[in-house]
DNA sequence: GTCTATAGAAGGATAGAC
DNA sequence: GTCTATCCTTCTATAGAC
């Protein structure tokens, strides 16, 4: 399927995902994604009523898309240790491909944090923990993760694979001007992050 | 000094910063911070004469407020260890007192990347490099640390101390949810990633 | 230096023709 | 469904009195 081919409401929505991930909800003009779909900003309103409801739907398809990324954690058929390359390497892939979603989500959270509260309010946290428990209970208690320390050290992994994306035209600065390379850097970052955290945890 | 005593000039900047950390530059409102200054509108650009001058002031003070936390490491007579327990746990308080400065920072460099870059185009990293080489060879190699990996080790430990505030919005949620407490959390963490990250260099 | 009043521009939203 | 034209509010910035 082509560009032009793509209903309206489509590339109004494609549009406005691009920009509102450039300019956050605030500097989003309503004109730019206007003129990204190819249409004027009387249909904007037309097929979303105001700025608000078209930056909530573009919201909630990213914010789910992050989500959907810890899903197979729990479903595939692995050791705990082969679990978190897993996920290492695929969420550091994900986020290759959507670098600027880090900081979209980042900042959109403290601008409107209730937002996020009510996603997380619907996730059943116990039952998460009770089935990695029931399938890990040996390594868990291996590496020393507990119910209590687990934020501690799903925090660290997110960090991992999430900060560098967050910090990039840091990062990128100090690389440069190294001689290297950020997009070396973010590759070789898969295995790095799971050696670094594979050997903290183990003993 | 109380708060009527301090100069309009200064007053100013210190709504403006507020402003600005809160609401991110696209949205401030010179209005919003000439109420919290206590002066009008025409006040601001009497003494700084655009949104943007402004708020270029507060960018630079906060920009260098964070890389003068970085000093001290290259001073201090520590071990390696030593000056990783160190830096977590005086970057970490630091955070703690400014809870609201990583967002700030890291979205306005995506915003405007060639704002930083000049920053750290200025810095001089082969000498960093070479001083902490100088004080601390033994270590480097024992650790596995080299110029090369150095990117790696460094993002990890700042994003050790970033990330949770970055992401507290979302974090605070969970911890909610499961019945912890987000400062008791942060407390934690100054000792758990020194913990983490001593563990995972020593062989 | 500080204020009131207002200019001038930008941006979100709507009316109404086709 | 899509467009043009326009309303109305908001916001930055300035003019001018004191």
């Amino acid at each position: 399927m082509t560009e032009t081919d793509k209903q309206t409401e489509e590339r109004i929505f494609d549009a406005a995902t691009e920009v509102f991930i450039e300019k956050g909800m605030d500097g989003a003009r309503m004109q730019d994604i206007a003129d990204r779909a190819g249409i004027n900003k009387a249909l904007l309103h037309y097929y979303y009523r105001t700025k608000d409801h078209l930056f909530n739907a573009v919201y909630e398809m990213i914010a789910g898309q992050m989500f959907k990324k810890f899903g197979p954690v729990l479903d595939e058929n692995l050791t705990l240790e082969q679990k978190i390359r897993f996920f290492l390497r695929e969420h550091i892939t994900f986020l290759q491909k959507n670098p600027k979603l880090p900081s979209f989500i980042l900042n959109e959270i403290h601008r409107n944090p209730d937002r996020i509260r009510k996603l997380i309010q619907r996730i059943d946290i116990n039952k998460l923990w009770n089935t990695l428990e029931s399938q890990h209970r040996e390594e868990l208690k291996r590496y020393n993760i507990t119910k209590e320390n687990l934020p501690q050290f799903m925090t660290t992994i997110a960090g991992m694979s999430v900060f560098p994306f967050a910090a990039k035209p840091i990062i990128a600065s100090i690389m440069e001007k190294m001689g290297y390379n950020f997009d070396d850097y973010i590759e070789h970052r898969k295995e790095y992050a799971a050696d670094f955290i594979i050997n903290a945890i183990i003993k």
